[in-house]
DNA sequence: GTGGTCTAGACCACC
DNA sequence: GTGGTCTAGACCACG
């Protein structure tokens, strides 16, 4: 489980943990029933503080993503995997529509529009090799 | 010219205004040389604090949109229309480009991403008519 | 007496005014006692407020540069020649003192400084030729 | 790192913030990474109101001399130094030609302003010393 | 603790 | 009337 941060990308620092651990936890990098790092370790790890991890953990429990297990941890809950699948996709369709949305109120020709996506389609392609 | 802000979205008050100023003079609702509405005025029609509305437009001088006319007002600099076309197109082809990234790499299907992609303009074509 | 006002230059256009008619008195261009144009007339000429041009006539009064000739206008004052040539110089002085300090205080070396200075004196001379 | 504002010597105690501040990056007083004082604790040293340093600080920000640290404090950016140095040797240029400009125009002659030159640098040394 | 935003109200210079 | 600056004090998100 590695994640990457980057501070004041303008995204708070605990929210690009929470998309992260979902992330993982969507595409089945940990399993539902396993343990996730501790706060200091992970904080250690990405060399940020360990409030801000807190914070992360604390909000994926409000979000039953994951669930304290007494004295041994914070473990994936059982069904943590088919909802943050669920979650991501209509997250991303929300941002679709929104940002879609806009452009289209600003004008821009549905061609051109269309023109743009499959750039930034085969652009994430690539980067993504 | 009609604004309207909605505080507590997130999006700074202010922030609001200069986006909506800067569409209002990408779309000719406003010409180059035109007087915008005073501080005072503004502030009273929309509710909010004349030192907010004061910040806007001191952002949008900064980037060369309005030009103080001392005693007189705030007028919209003569290139103006044309930066915050340009403005607002690489905004969202940069937003564009980000969401569209995430998607790819959530493993999202290129063919079902077109198919939202179609939803989300229709659904835009039928709430702007 | 031609005046060329530029507004928004950052100095006050009433003060623009002052400058200009104190050069214009230094320089001979108007001698004392003539008349100086009506506040309505120069105000016309310049297309600015007659309340500016009544404020630069009302500094230059203060200054013993004008007199008011009742029922006539304003009239440049018998000594005024003299004063507006000597003003002229210790604020020359006066500025070039300041800028020349700051450069020295911003460890400018004082070849460049006088490189820089004389490449000044070059370009004053050029363009007004 | 040492400020000194005086209010009411016509220059904004924002500006005159700006210009220290970056006077100091460019000296080396404070070198890139190296975080600033807290707006707080910087308004409590000059007396001055948080929010007046907290927009100097922003129009840093806006410079790309600064940037934020969320939740750290405001730090130096890397290239700043060079960029301030450059922009104090422009400014001082601009100015230079400006005055000189003008004292040429008013018929000062060559040899008297190389003279006043002279002296405003022996000037600006003793006082420096 | 940090910066960022907002409100309220004041004073100034300029036109 | 206009914009520009400043103070005072509040609340928020973030680490």
């Amino acid at each position: 489980m590695q994640f990457s941060i980057e501070p004041n990308n303008g995204m708070p620092i605990y929210e690009q943990l929470v998309r992260q651990i979902k992330f993982a936890v969507a595409e089945g990098v940990v399993v539902p029933g396993q343990l996730v790092p501790s706060v200091r370790e992970l904080a250690r790890q990405l060399t940020i503080n360990p409030n801000t991890v807190q914070r992360a953990y604390q909000q994926l429990q409000s979000e039953e993503i994951l669930e304290s297990l007494r004295g041994r941890g914070l473990a994936v809950c059982i069904g943590a995997k088919r909802r943050c699948i669920s979650d991501r996709q209509s997250l991303l369709a929300e941002r679709l529509t929104e940002v879609v949305g806009e452009a289209v109120r600003s004008g821009l020709d549905h061609d051109r529009l269309r023109e743009l996506i499959e750039k930034a389609i085969k652009q994430a392609i690539r980067s993504g090799e």
